[in-house]
DNA sequence: TAGATTGTTAATCGATTAACAATC
DNA sequence: TAGATTGTTAATCGATTAACAATC
């Protein structure tokens, strides 16, 4: 029991709660995919329960996601399917525009713009840069490619706060620093290392080749049969469980 | 002390050691290039301390990350960076050309193939298919566009294990299907959706728009200052309830 | 040998899931 | 109201990190 004007030992964050996981707002993201489409199939409401079924996700688990941020539904009801889609794309701050900025106008980069899902879902490229002076001054979709050494000046305009970094390994922590500067607080980065940037700067990986990798690895996950494997599925009552 | 004969209540798997973490396996992807890296500047041996120095991965975890596959290191010294690095590739299965197939020759999926790295990290693609008529037959890469329909029937060629996939949401299932009844055993799925596969499938999901709306949250991160928080964290009995 | 560093066990931390009183 | 389902607390599970005996 804690005492009045007892310190709590798990610091809060400013607004009094905790803030939530990563893997929460992962979630978020599809749970707000989800409900667009039960959106279009004209569903007024939803339980939990229901998104477990098809889904996969926990029952328990949406209900707590949820709970880091508001409360949304009606008990013995469930949620409405409109007014959760929305309040979801109030927190992830895709019911607005969001400013891109692509560094790295290489095949990957320029593919990963040119995906109509992008526009779809108001993320909005505003400039394109690269280091190479072949590409400089050359077209890349609508825009025209930039020298990166001009991100700073060139942001002052857009104001973009995400960037997608696809360089060379090499240049990537470079280039990093070079955004940082430019005002980016968040970056998308597909170059295979660790980037350094202040606390204030946000950083997700996404590694082709890393998943690849995992991937592989499983090829062979199943190993040859050992003839002991029924023993695995007694219980230490010696019992047989339950074999799923 | 565990009895003679009785079954233990950590289900081993049939070699009797328990299967590594996926985030385990992750990192063993990260150490490979790491050590990658290191061969190339004629580092001898490493230390774990000096990981951790280096990639920020924590020493401890490093070695609880190699102990899932065996002792690769030598007390007092380290780790040998060439033996290290080939072990680690021979466990992930990338010591060796690993063939892949492509499903959706759209925008990303031509990129993504397109990739040097992939050919780099032995990652052979054998095959590109579509379903639309207006691109079977064209050429991608060096490889001609062909039907999906026809996928189990060429893969009998090539026995491609892994695929990519990088077709529409509204898709992804039925093809899917294609891939496992053509013997595919791990899919890197593009598309937004859980695919519903036999345990002996694996996916790894890549969803380029979670990321960036998880990104997108963390833009206005730190909430303004309230002036209450500290009175929420008063107790149950009758004082300061959360406001929220 | 003395110092350094591993491999592994135990402690900690954090996320997931179950349980249930509150409530529509 | 009775039944359904939420929001949240407590229990469980699993991954990360610390600690240290073994050992090069």
């Amino acid at each position: 029991m804690m005492i009045v004007g007892e310190v709590p030992n798990v610091t809060p964050s400013s607004n009094g709660k905790p803030p939530p996981p990563v893997p929460t707002l992962e979630r978020l993201a599809t749970y707000h995919r989800f409900l667009v489409d039960l959106s279009h199939a004209q569903v007024e409401t939803i339980s939990s329960a229901e998104v477990e079924r098809q889904t996969g996700i926990n029952a328990a688990q949406f209900r707590k996601d949820l709970s880091y941020f508001a409360q949304f539904g009606k008990p013995g009801v469930g949620y409405n399917v409109v007014d959760l889609r929305d309040r979801i794309a109030r927190i992830l701050k895709i019911d607005q525009d969001q400013k891109l900025i692509l560094v790295g106008a290489g095949n990957l980069g320029s593919a990963l713009v040119g995906y109509p899902g992008l526009k779809e879902h108001r993320f909005n490229l505003v400039a394109v840069f690269d280091n190479n002076y072949g590409k400089i001054g050359r077209p890349l979709w609508n825009l025209e490619i930039m020298d990166v050494t001009r991100v700073k000046e060139v942001n002052q305009q857009h104001r973009a706060r995400i960037a997608i970094l696809a360089v060379p390994s090499v240049s990537a922590q470079m280039v990093t620093d070079l955004l940082v500067a430019a005002g980016i607080r968040a970056i998308l980065n597909f170059a295979p290392v660790m980037l350094r940037v202040p606390d204030t700067v946000f950083v997700r990986n996404v590694s082709f080749l890393q998943e690849l990798s995992v991937l592989s690895y499983h090829l062979s996950a199943d190993p040859p049969f050992d003839g002991l494997s029924i023993l695995r599925e007694l219980d230490d009552h010696g019992n047989m469980a339950e074999t799923d």
